[in-house]
DNA sequence: GGAACCTTGTGAAAAGCTTCACAAAATCTA
DNA sequence: TAGATTTTGTGAAGCTTTTCACAAGGTTCC
């Protein structure tokens, strides 16, 4: 497959794609194009998707749990092996398949189960005393929902997701376009 | 309060705030700063936050279900009207307040009920089908949660949601990380 | 084998974004 | 009122990203 079909899959350029793919190595052949399989199977070695990784949920509110179960995890190789809450009332209830634990056992637990990345979806008061924690215990990466920007360390990759800035984006673009109108 | 005490909260530079808000106009005081209270309102009026938008969640999924109820959304002016789904055993139930309707019926109400934004929570075999309808039926925005990029019209602007994107983000830069020690 | 054709990988140019730095405007102090 | 101080708004410089364009390498076909 050449760059050019790549690109119009990709919603980019052949230009951008080559340049991006350069940054990594040579994978092409000239004349020919790209292997797709041995393109992926080395953009998975690149991006550390050749073993899997091990995940936590923090908060078992409404979002976390449907994130939590939602199969395209698994499917690339991201383990959810624990839930935490501090809500007694859902602590020792099972959560699509795993038994929610006290938040209290966090350090405990991320050690003993090589918990590597941490899914935050506690409320935003909660979530940097949460982070430190973790991060103290040895989680590596965090993917954030609460809408506050987490102090961490600089080796620990922060993912923010805020899907109300998501929607407040359609707003400002429909918004500008009457405006250009 | 001053751009610097602005970035210091963004998580950016005093530049790059004086920058991005002059863009829309003059904003500031010299030797002042910023009115937080004036500020705020006339951000919410740049990004069209000033009225409240209609949103339909199209596919009654986990997922979607969790985000619809999600508190936030009603918090900025965005009111969740109607859930559209193609199961029948879905179909007329009750899900956060609202009858779940036959996404048979979705270009009747897309119409009736006025709705602008659709976030998009169905399986990628359907999602490019259901834009198209939503579009043509009159939805100006749509919040893509389907890992596919949607051919829509270049007036209707999209937002993607990849969380599986998001961990893979978090995958790389620990990877890297580890090649660079 | 050789001519025609295709596509990569990559310097160089262009475009876009961020930071710098400072005149101008406003406040504060006495 | 005047001098000291603060902070904006913005050209210019610096940096990063994207696009261009083409030599080099590879394929296809007769």
């Amino acid at each position: 497959m050449s760059s050019e079909e790549l690109a119009a899959r990709g919603q980019t350029t052949a230009a951008q794609v080559r340049k991006d793919l350069s940054h990594f190595g040579s994978f092409g052949k000239r004349g020919l194009g790209y292997r797709v399989d041995e393109l992926r199977d080395r953009l998975k070695l690149i991006l550390g998707l050749d073993r899997p990784w091990r995940v936590a949920l923090v908060g078992a509110g409404r979002i976390g749990l449907a994130l939590f179960e939602y199969p395209a995890f698994a499917a690339r190789g991201f383990d959810c092996v624990a839930i935490f809450d501090n809500d007694p009332r859902k602590v020792g209830t099972e959560r699509g398949g795993l038994v929610v634990r006290d938040i209290e056992e966090l350090e405990r637990a991320v050690r003993e189960l090589g918990i590597e990345l941490m899914i935050l979806a506690v409320p935003a008061e909660a979530a940097q005393d949460v982070a430190r924690r973790a991060v103290d215990a040895g989680v590596r990466g965090i993917l954030n929902f609460a809408p506050i920007r987490l102090n961490v360390p600089p080796r620990v990759p922060v993912e923010d997701v805020n899907l109300v800035m998501e929607l407040e984006a359609l707003s400002f673009a429909l918004t500008q376009r009457e405006r250009d109108a």
